[in-house]
RNA sequence: UGGGCUAUCGCCAAGCGGUAAGGCACUGGAUUUUGAUUCCAGCAUUCGCAGGUUCGAAUCCUGCUAGCCCAGCCA
């Protein structure tokens, strides 16, 4: 139509398909997503996943999900449910296109026994530190292999003595034969096949050698008919490589692989190996602990799919290495959340207040709207009484300028319900206020007064005997990645308010009928998720998700 | 001292020879039953640096500089 304000520009990628569609290199668009399943997936393969789906939706064409599971020394059957689960939260649906590389093992040998036919594969017994010698350095080219001449017939048998299991682990490999000279060290005659005895999640014990990920890969994408294989930027010197294999093994249409510079956050770890250490050590309780960025974690922590989704559009691809501001996640989060949640009210640190002339044991249900901006959500009833509690930052004995929550003498309107004006207050022998004490305005029921009089400040308040209590967990990402993980001694360099528990709030008793995992904006606080795994029926747990922007902060001066 | 890639506002990021989009963040101001939201305004005379070509360059050329990746029988 013609309000479309939003020209949304085409990322590189984009570009990339679009002319080879128009100039007819492919008719149709194929990706893939191939993760390793040796971890969990985090916010950085959301992007991938996303970026690849998006691209099969917008162009009518495929998506795979495929395990690359040609390492079983690395790979976990936890792993690929984890990573299944993931990848369903977030949306991106492969259909019956479900994929695992090991399923090729069969296609990738013959592939090999054609490599050696035709001369550009050879068998070697060089030992892993000859081969790393011979190899060269990133400035000497290397030196040929004493096996690269062996002849073709040869080649064969001991190849097919590799896979017979006739070789022990590490005392042969099968190599590309293409040039040691190369300036691009993956050139120097990759290895395609190792020897490895173990046993494999998905075919067991039937291989004992397994493909490398240079010769596997782009056998996987040629044989699935992936059109545009979309990868890091770290693949960029294997791209020739992998050009190599799939028109040497002589596939027609092969596949077109096209890197993008990985996400970062900034000062978020990322690194599995570091993430590993931390649940290893008990750190943090696991993968899905609400302070990492895991995809499981961020889903505990109560983000959203779609937020998830608008951070990644949001950021981009591009080839340059970034580093993304949380803050921009935070606004994901946040702009999400806003229409679709019920805004309730928790009291975070609470303080008693007595409303002296609302009558003593009378308690009426208000209605209240469950989202101001959002009628469809309806509303639901919040009892009110004589003692309620209010958060102790919403109360000031002594208050500075343009402060206009409640302080004594100072009439505001506790959410939904009436106008109060405090009168006094209790302290105890420490000089802590205990009790604050006011009285109501019953004309004012709904937060409005008759008369029209205004007041500045809205707070929001739990009555004492129907509040359930709660315990608000504050996360902090765990781990400033700018001072770095872990110090030169080992030790970890930790956050030290990565955590911060707060078991003392009550919350309204509408919320304790929550569905395990729903978020919540809690007025003023910000937003929060019930936490399914701590909560019981009377004691709810939540995690904060992320704070409103700008909360009221006392002049410095 | 080899090869590949990247450099546009604090952070992402458009731009592809015609005179610097957009978002996040931030700063003002208006509205407001969340100091939120919404709204309106402000925010790069300049595109890593230095030359050159051109009427005209972030875009083309040359030379620098900085950062990232590559020497796993990992992916």
């Amino acid at each position: 139509m013609d309000n479309e304000k939003e020209i949304v520009s085409k990322n590189f990628i984009e570009m990339e398909i679009e002319k080879d569609l128009a100039e007819g290199v492919y008719d149709t668009v194929c990706t893939r997503f191939p993760p390793e399943p040796n971890g969990y997936l985090h916010i950085g393969h959301a992007k991938s996943i996303l970026l690849n789906y998006g691209l099969a939706k917008k162009y009518n064409g495929e998506f795979h999900m495929r395990f690359d599971d040609t390492n079983p020394t690395k790979e976990r059957e936890e792993f690929v449910e984890s990573i299944k689960a993931d990848i369903q939260w977030l949306g991106a649906d492969w259909k019956e296109h479900l994929y695992f590389a090991s399923n090729y093992f069969d296609q990738m040998y013959e592939a090999a026994i054609t490599l050696i036919k035709k001369g550009k594969a050879y068998c070697s017994d060089l030992t892993a530190d000859q081969i790393r010698e011979y190899r060269g350095t990133l400035t000497e080219p290397g030196k040929d292999d004493p096996n690269c001449n062996r002849s073709v017939e040869e080649n064969l048998q001991i190849f097919r003595d590799m896979k017979d299991g006739k070789y022990e682990d590490g005392t042969m490999v099968l190599r590309a034969r293409i040039d040691m000279a190369s300036p691009n060290i993956n050139m120097r005659d990759p290895i395609l096949y190792r020897v490895a005895h173990m046993h494999h999640h998905n075919t067991g014990d039937k291989w004992c050698i397994y493909p490398m990920y240079d010769f596997a890969h782009p056998i996987e994408d040629a044989i699935e008919g992936i059109t545009h294989s979309i990868c890091t930027l770290e693949f960029e010197d294997h791209r020739p490589l992998y050009d190599w294999v799939v028109r040497e093994v002589g596939f027609e249409k092969p596949p077109r692989q096209i890197e993008f510079a990985k996400m970062y956050l900034t000062n978020v770890v990322t690194g599995k190996r570091y993430i590993k250490r931390l649940v290893e050590e008990g750190i943090v309780d696991g993968w899905d602990d609400p302070r990492l960025v895991s995809i499981a974690a961020l889903r505990r922590r109560g983000f959203t799919p779609e937020s998830i989704a608008k951070f990644v559009d949001l950021c981009g691809v591009s080839k340059s290495n970034s580093s993304v501001d949380y803050a921009m996640l935070e606004y994901c989060i946040r702009e999400d959340l806003k229409t679709k949640k019920s805004r309730v009210m928790a009291v975070l640190n609470p303080i008693k207040v007595v409303i002296d002339n609302y009558p003593e044991g009378q308690v009426e249900y208000l209605d209240v709207p469950n989202n101001l901006e959002n009628e469809e959500l309806g509303t639901r009833q919040v009892p009110f009484a004589r003692e309620i509690y209010i958060d102790s930052d919403d109360f000031m004995e002594e208050p500075p300028k343009k402060y206009f929550r409640m302080f004594p003498g100072n009439e505001v309107r506790l959410m939904n319900a009436y106008f109060v004006k405090c009168n006094s207050f209790v302290k105890d022998e420490n000089g802590k206020i205990t009790e604050i004490h006011c009285t109501y305005d019953p004309e004012s029921r709904g937060g409005n007064s008759p008369d029209g009089r205004k007041v500045k400040g809205t707070i929001h308040w739990v009555a004492c005997d129907t509040a359930v209590p709660a315990t608000i967990r504050l996360y902090e990402n765990i781990v400033d990645e700018e001072a770095g993980v872990y110090n030169e001694d080992g030790s970890l360099n930790l956050n030290p308010n990565s955590l911060t528990v707060l078991d003392n709030c009550f919350v309204e008793p509408s919320v304790a009928d929550a569905v395990a995992y729903d978020s919540f904006q809690f007025v003023r606080q910000g937003f929060f998720c019930v936490d399914a795994k701590d909560s019981t029926k009377d004691h709810l747990v939540f995690n904060r998700i992320v704070s409103l922007k700008s909360s009221y902060k006392l002049p410095t001066a």
